[in-house]
DNA sequence: AATATACTTAACCGTTTGGTTTACTATTCA
DNA sequence: TGAATAGTAAACCAAACGGTTAAGTATATT
């Protein structure tokens, strides 16, 4: 288990802190999801959005806080690209409790069930990169 | 802030914004990994905590609300057990973005044909293409 | 019946969050 | 140079968070 005993600011579940929160909203999943169809600036990134440009901007900081996107400015331009690799810490995360849901619904999922518990799990083919949620 | 394009509260997206947020407490996450040991009661849950019992039975409860534990009410005890269920909808949802983060290190190749990329496209300089509508 | 145990609910409090509007800065265009 | 464009920063606000203590509700125990 996790340490209990001291808060240990700035350290591993800080992070997985951020990450989390950083994918606890649904419009900044959105724009993730979004993002892996190739880097964008921010005012397309906007587009879809009712809500103001200020308001997307902040929800870009928080996702390039949490490390999921990264920034080249260009110009005046900024241009917002996909960084997967914290998505890999959460996958990393998750694993231990792979087993325990594959166990709970044993032989009614084929594809994933097809997988051994906590093993380097193959991507199964013809996913699609799009989360099929929200404005995409 | 939900939405882009309709209002659906209480749909998909505000099960797995739930979710999210539920996760990205350490207190929480350590509940979660405590009750992959096998199921417990609050006091059991509570007692490596510094944090005050009706805290903790907070953080059961968003958990119970995110789907992630259950609870079995018997006499006063209150049994809580792990549903690995909701984090199989977190390995779903992370899911399209698998070949994102592979891609990220070596053997790309292969992977980046599952990209749709191309919105790359830069543009030389000091050559106007940008009809005044979305730049990519 | 009285008391202890296992919890939840309620009320409260400071901080964070997600949004707004109004500046403000920096770059590009005419 | 001046104006438009791309974006952030600041100030503000209501609501949600995460914690506290105190009170309340059931169930066991003696």
């Amino acid at each position: 288990m996790e340490k209990v005993g001291q808060p240990d600011p700035s350290g591993e579940d800080e992070r997985l802190s951020r990450l989390f929160r950083a994918l606890s909203d649904a419009t900044r999943r959105s724009l993730l999801s979004r993002l892996t169809l190739g880097p964008a600036k921010v005012t397309d990134l906007a587009r879809p959005f009712r809500m103001s440009l200020p308001a997307v901007s902040k929800h870009l900081k928080i996702l390039e806080d949490a490390g999921l996107v990264s920034r080249a400015v260009r110009g005046r331009v900024h241009r917002l690209s996909l960084s997967g690799e914290p998505l890999r810490q959460v996958e990393i995360w998750l694993d231990p409790f792979r087993s325990y849901w594959e166990a709970t619904f044993a032989g009614l999922r084929r594809d994933l069930s097809a997988h051994p518990p906590r093993a380097e799990r193959r991507r199964p083919r013809g996913r699609r990169l799009d989360s099929g949620r929200n404005g995409d």
